[in-house]
RNA sequence: GGUGAAGUAGCUCAGCCGGUUAGAGCGCGGCACUCAUAAUGCCGAGGUCGAGGGUUCGAGUCCCUCCUUCACUACCA
């Protein structure tokens, strides 16, 4: 086979906080496949890159009383201590914030201009004047438009859903200082994604097949979906932390733009250091030439980005566009989302620092992980029972059982082809080899196609057929009566026994260096003790037919999970800090929200719901995905779990009096409701509007929760939820809506607990 | 509500283009073994393959409806 030439990339991590679980997950499902592609002798380079820009990033180094580059500086130089940790093996780390980014993004910016893909137009953004900058959205708050609800974003309201333009809000404020923002126009400029040649390539492109099903439906979806694409907005006003857009003095480039050309700069850091040429893996004919492939593995929260922008922004500015992009799911804990707040995410520095074993971890997400675009859950019971039985009860095992005999009893040197054959004893009869070797192809192609969880079943099932043979032949039987049976005065007779004893064990170690070649793009280290251990050099698919002729002395290769590996993993000291850094251009498989169904109900033993809340904290979505401290961080337990007095008082019920009730015009079942919570008023959506009509609510107090997010709507925001009790759906029960009231005396704004 | 994905033993999951009594690992109950840093083997219990229809000689496997879960989305707060 000839050998392929393959750039390899994650997702550029976003540089303003640690790796998480996510991260690691990602790397680790590319590090394996890096690692596959390698052993088949393949020329693969694996490259990786901080992802540096964006008012994120510039915020949080002022707020730290450093330079942006100091806190890019700082995150990158604890990249080095999780990626070797865990044993990823990329061949280059580098930054957006390079000159290589720079040179390149502006040249891909010029050849779209030239192509005629940029167009500029005025557009009115929020500025703060204290802090003189524009205003993203989500630095902007004030009441929703439509329903009055205050302190929501500039972009939709959380509580009645509506979605307008943060100049429309009223009594906006600057989140960053607190200033009233002025509403100023600038030019900005547009990539122009609705133009038909383009649409025209990414219909085309989502339709080659190198998509999984799953995100060419969704890519169809956004392309062909009923508002298509817009134009976009690829600029930024300084001040801003990024790359100046070229003749265009104080415009930058949007993080998003830049991001992912990273990929692009990382490669030529890396081609600049090693000699490689950076067109044969960038240049559309060059490539070709030189049978180069580029392939991205993501998480889905990005599939956004990468199946539309960026191929986009490659082919019109004459680059080579992506062969695959590779999305997978994202991990959640005993079947949870993150969520640091919570503590049930793990971090992965600590679960190094107590001593796990990063094998673990990898086997583990490997024997889950598959092609689909599926979560894959972390359970705690289950990595142990399987890390367990498989590694150390099954592989590691065999070593163990047979070594002790073929170093006591024949120095360390296997039986040959042939002897264990005249033994008659072969694991596979006859057709052994050819077993084999059809059982190491069908592994290596699940490795090729990211089907790890069949690599890995197909790997163990072996391992147990290994264990029944040795079961069946006894080696230490054979072994004590070589040593003191009587009746084995008989030269021949002892002879046999001897060679029986050689060629099983010998068949074990065969099989051994066999599942150590399928384990090994999971378990680098482990293979590589094991290769030395068998005494043969770096262990490649070709080696399938090699076998082992002698082994050193045996010691012992993995160790077992212990249950306090997993209570001091868990056992985080209270989390210091703030919602996680989620989704931004590189990161992967952050939870950008808990989604939650947060049923405030206790609900008790005659099962009747208080409040069939089920509340959907809002998700970083892929257009959103760039908003990290968008990100809501819902604490929520499930329905059936029960919660301490803690968590319950996290909930601030208050009693409200309506005040003003009127229908919603355009909605056929909300309510609108002005709260009076002694404090202020609150504007409130309720989907009531079946069973109460305006009028008679109007006076009448109720209970609201206070503190809940407020929640954007088609309508307005939303600042809270008031409560009424229905039937739970399907469960029978009377039909209807029953607005809960306080008893008589209590007054507005009284907290409920 | 819409769209997509998924619902197979207590747990984690296999089951390819429909075909004999539905599988594995873990867990559980026995038994065996004792070479192996409690590891291994055998036997067993345990599933109306989410529910209901349909197509078919035959369906976990195809079609329809419904239910549930997850994701995105929405007039869910």
């Amino acid at each position: 086979m000839k050998p392929r030439r393959l750039f390899v990339t994650t997702a550029l991590p976003y540089a303003n906080g640690s790796f998480h679980i996510g991260h690691i997950m990602e790397y680790i499902q590319a590090d394996i496949w890096v690692r596959a592609q390698r052993m088949a002798g393949h020329e693969v380079h694996f490259i990786g890159a901080d992802d540096a820009h964006g008012a994120p990033i510039m915020l949080k180094a002022e707020a730290e009383g450093i330079t942006p580059e100091a806190l890019v500086a700082r995150i990158a130089a604890e990249r080095p201590r999780y990626l070797n940790g865990f044993h990823i093996q990329f061949d280059n780390w580098h930054s957006t914030h390079s000159a290589e980014n720079t040179t390149l993004s502006q040249g891909i910016y010029k050849r779209l201009k030239a192509a005629g893909f940029i167009s500029s137009r005025p557009v009115e953004q929020f500025y703060d004047p204290v802090k003189g900058m524009f205003l993203a959205d989500r630095y902007i708050k004030g009441e929703c438009p439509n329903c009055g609800a205050q302190d929501q974003y500039g972009d939709a309201c959380e509580n009645c859903s509506s979605v307008y333009p943060p100049t429309e809000l009223k009594n906006p404020r600057s989140t960053l200082t607190g200033a009233v923002p002025e509403l100023r126009s600038s030019d900005h400029f547009f990539f122009r994604l609705s133009d038909p040649q383009c649409i025209a390539f990414l219909r085309n492109w989502v339709n080659r097949g190198q998509l999984q099903p799953q995100v060419a439906n969704k890519a169809r979806e956004w392309l062909d979906g009923p508002q298509g694409l817009g134009d976009w907005d690829i600029s930024r006003d300084a001040p801003y932390f990024g790359i100046e857009i070229p003749d265009a003095p104080g415009k930058y480039f949007y993080v998003w733009l830049d991001a992912p050309i990273g990929y692009f700069a990382s490669l030529k850091n890396y081609c600049d250091r090693t000699g490689l040429d950076f067109a044969e893996f960038t240049d559309p004919e060059r490539a070709q030439a030189a049978g180069t492939e580029m392939i991205h593995f993501i998480g889905k929260d990005i599939i956004y980005f990468h199946t539309l922008f960026w191929p986009a922004m490659l082919q019109f500015a004459g680059y080579k566009v992506p062969d695959a992009i590779n999305v997978h799911g994202f991990i959640t804990v005993s079947g949870e989302k993150m969520s640091k707040s919570r503590g049930t995410g793990i971090s992965p520095l600590r679960y190094l620092d107590i001593g796990m074993n990063p094998e673990w971890l990898r086997y583990y997400i490997a024997a889950k992980l598959n092609a689909h675009v599926e979560d894959v859950d972390f359970n705690p019971d289950d990595f142990v029972a399987r890390v367990n039985a498989d590694l150390i009860g099954k592989y590691v095992n065999i070593a163990s059982r047979a070594a002790p005999f073929i170093t006591r009893h024949f120095n360390g040197q296997l039986a040959s082809p042939q002897a264990i054959e005249a033994a008659g004893v072969a694991l596979d009869g006859a057709d052994a080899a050819q077993t084999c070797t059809q059982m190491i192809e069908a592994v290596r192609e699940s490795y090729e196609t990211r089907e790890y969880g069949r690599a890995i079943r197909t790997t163990m099932a072996y391992a147990d057929r290994v264990n029944q043979y040795v079961d069946l032949h006894r080696p230490w039987e054979l072994a004590r009566r070589l040593e003191r049976d009587p009746a084995l005065a008989d030269p021949a007779a002892k002879a046999a026994v001897r060679a029986q004893l050689h060629a099983v064990c010998s068949e074990c170690l065969i099989a051994f260096h066999h599942l150590t070649l399928m384990l090994k793009p999971v378990l680098p280290a482990l293979a590589q003790a094991a290769e030395q251990f068998l005494q043969v050099g770096a262990l490649r698919w070709v080696d399938a037919d090699q076998r082992p002729q002698t082994i050193g002395q045996y010691s012992h290769l993995m160790s077992r999970v212990e249950s306090r590996h997993i209570d001091a993993l868990f056992d985080l000291p209270v989390a210091k800090e703030t919602p996680m850094p989620s989704s931004a251009p590189g990161s992967t498989a952050a939870p950008g929200a808990a989604t939650s169904a947060a049923t405030l109900a206790a609900a008790n033993e005659t099962n009747a719901p208080v409040a069939p809340a089920a509340a959907t904290a809002a998700a970083a979505s892929p257009a959103t995905a760039a908003a990290p401290d968008k990100a809501a961080v819902a604490g929520a337990s499930s329905a059936s779990a029960t919660i301490s007095i803690d968590e319950f008082s996290r909930v601030e019920l208050r009693v409200a009096r309506i005040v003003r009730a009127q229908a919603v015009e355009g909605a056929d079942k909300l309510l609108q409701l002005t709260l009076d919570i002694g404090s202020g008023t609150r504007n409130v959506f309720a989907g009531i509007k079946s069973a109460y009509d305006p009028a008679q609510l109007e006076g009448r107090l109720t209970v609201m929760v206070a503190n809940l997010a407020p929640r954007k709507m088609k309508f307005g925001l939303s600042e809270g939820m008031v409560l009424a009790a229905s039937s739970e759906p399907g469960a029978g029960g009377p039909a209807g809506i029953f607005l809960l009231s306080p008893d008589s005396g209590a007054v507005p704004g009284m907290r409920i607990k």
